[in-house]
DNA sequence: AAGCGTCAGTCAATCGATTGCGCAAATCCT
DNA sequence: AGGATTTGCGCAATCGATTGACTGACGCTT
């Protein structure tokens, strides 16, 4: 239909030329007038440029242009692992503002620091993005020397990194709302299961819990470290229930954790919340757990997309800066706390 | 450490050219001797031309040499929704894949269909991917005339469609799996719960299930349609718990219908496996579900991974063939299905 | 010594667009 | 009317690589 009649080959997608060639104009003219740019034409002649390039069904070639413009038009993103519902929260909402804002998405699912490097130097060095989103922590050398050696604008995600620059979201006042929570229903032995303060949003949950609780003259509780995932939580909710005075109430710091932890409760015949009250992160999966978990609730998706905003501001010249999303934690109340149990 | 001493302004990446006038001979023999292309040139010139390359930290700039292969190095994925799981790991397996055999991988995570439509386009008509991945329903027009209208190597995952090739799991013969295990944990009295016909991966689950009751003669059975989310799984295993002749297992055909389903079974404070038995398909997030699923586990990465080999196979010439993975889908024995209650 | 083949590279076109500069014709100003 | 300015558009370089055709020097053959 949109194929020039006379053509025999395989319909090869129209360009600048074709609609220039097929006018008598050059084909920086006919540039000139379907990207925008600044130049005067006659109204016809325009005109007529714009309407054979609907007839062809002109798209300017992606490639071409980039090289032209220095401007790869697509953004990266590395995370470690898709599958967990937190980054994929997260990604999604890094895509999604992505296409809103012209820019495609390049995901990067990266098994381990060696391949987060190569990736990296891949999608960098080889220009095909303007900008990166690192959802991996940047511990290791080899990491941060890539970055150093091949700057582009990035922020990390999630995460707070000696170099460069970092959204995330309030995790010390998600915390600090859900010991307030907890202590709000009644509970005054708690536990806090966390990761290893190598993650730096463990660091800032802990602190936030340990704010809650002293506040509320409750120094003393119990500190397990299960790291983030179904597995963990699991585990560690085992640790806290064969401890000696149990405590009655857990902050699982981590949505993948949560899970684990009423599953394990579960596995041991420990009734949520009539013995055991538990509180988690995050939301949506937590919703169709048996109990359903109550939650904090973080801003995920948005933070992926604050990440793509603060990448294209960054690359647009404008300073870069630390965000920290904006909408507050909020507490979703299902039915995973109640009141402790009588005796202790 | 790897610039020129002598350059002050902000380090540009290091060229071609760079190489070949530093070296005085042409740029056409550094491409040669750097992409191995069959060129004879002196040892010496060889080696000095690698040793400043690499001198240089030269990477060839994709774009450039996109444009001129005319081959983009980038495959596309369309999906409906990250934080689905089954979405979640067909990305992952497809996006490892990718990096694997020397993609970078486009994602795109699309609303609704017209956005679908957008978004191939998008990608495929300024020419940045050499393939796409499908896994969003092509049932509408407009999605189906814009691939029609630009061509390009493309698969269908986890779906089949009348235009194009797909990669699919088993999925009848998954079902079918899920119906001999409850079957042959002695129950009668089964439900289905899938989603419209319109999806033909629930058509397919609906027949595998139907196919392994019909063998046991036992035709009549409950099919209940929720769409495939947890919400769909909840409120459908409601109407299973309030149907007279209460079925006594539930084949959930989603993994988050299961999830919905367990959920649903405890708000009722129907125990499982003890008064209900539930076998859901896919994994790992089943595991922590309480009771853990009992579920039959199909191959969502590898689908996802073989979607890339296959758009690779159809770039490069290879005829494209409607491929179903080889592994067949296995059992996991966890806790939700257990004998039929005694009276009944 | 003329002819031929090989070696080691070079030349130049090309991929598809963008963009600063230049220039003839048209229009404006006084 | 004649110079100044504006209008409308073309020229050519450029982004960074790839690739087929070509060439000059050298060695070998007969």
């Amino acid at each position: 239909m949109n194929r020039d009649a006379q053509s025999k080959g395989p319909p090869r997608p129209a360009t600048l030329k074709d609609i220039a060639t097929a006018l008598n104009v050059d084909v920086s003219t006919v540039s000139k007038v379907l990207s925008g740019g600044g130049i005067s034409v006659r109204p016809e002649t325009r005109q007529a440029i714009m309407d054979e390039a609907q007839r062809l069904n002109y798209r300017p070639h992606a490639l071409a242009r980039n090289l032209r413009t220095r401007r790869a038009g697509a953004l990266g993103i590395m995370l470690p692992n898709l599958t967990n519902p937190v980054y994929a929260s997260i990604v999604r909402g890094a895509v999604r503002r992505a296409d809103q804002i012209g820019y495609v998405m390049l995901v990067a699912d990266v098994e381990d620091e060696a391949s987060s490097t190569s990736v990296y130097l891949k999608l960098v060095s080889e220009r095909r993005v303007d900008g990166m989103i690192i959802a991996v922590s940047a511990q290791s050398k080899e990491i941060i020397a890539a970055i150093e050696d091949n700057p582009i604008p990035h922020v990390f995600v999630n995460r707070r990194a000696r170099i460069g620059r970092s959204v995330t979201v309030d995790d010390y006042a998600a915390a600090y709302l859900a010991a307030r929570t907890l202590i709000a229903a009644g509970h005054s032995r708690l536990a806090f299961i966390g990761d290893s303060d190598a993650l730096d949003t463990a660091q800032r949950r802990r602190a936030g819990f340990l704010k809650g609780c002293s506040e509320a003259g409750l120094l003393p509780f119990l500190d397990v470290v299960g790291p983030y995932s179904r597995r963990g939580g699991y585990e560690a909710t085992l640790k806290v229930l064969d401890a000696p005075e149990r405590p009655t109430a857990i902050f699982a710091s981590n949505l993948l954790v949560g899970i684990g932890s009423v599953a394990a409760a579960r596995a041991r015949k420990v009734l949520v919340p009539e013995e055991l009250s538990i509180i988690t992160l995050d939301a949506e999966d937590a919703e169709y757990t048996s109990p359903p978990l109550t939650a904090i609730a973080t801003a995920l998706d948005e933070m992926g997309a604050r990440a793509v905003d603060e990448v294209d501001a960054i690359f647009h010249g404008r300073e870069p800066k630390d965000v920290v999303i904006e909408s507050p934690p909020r507490l979703i109340v299902r039915a995973s706390v109640g009141p402790p149990p009588k005796r202790g």
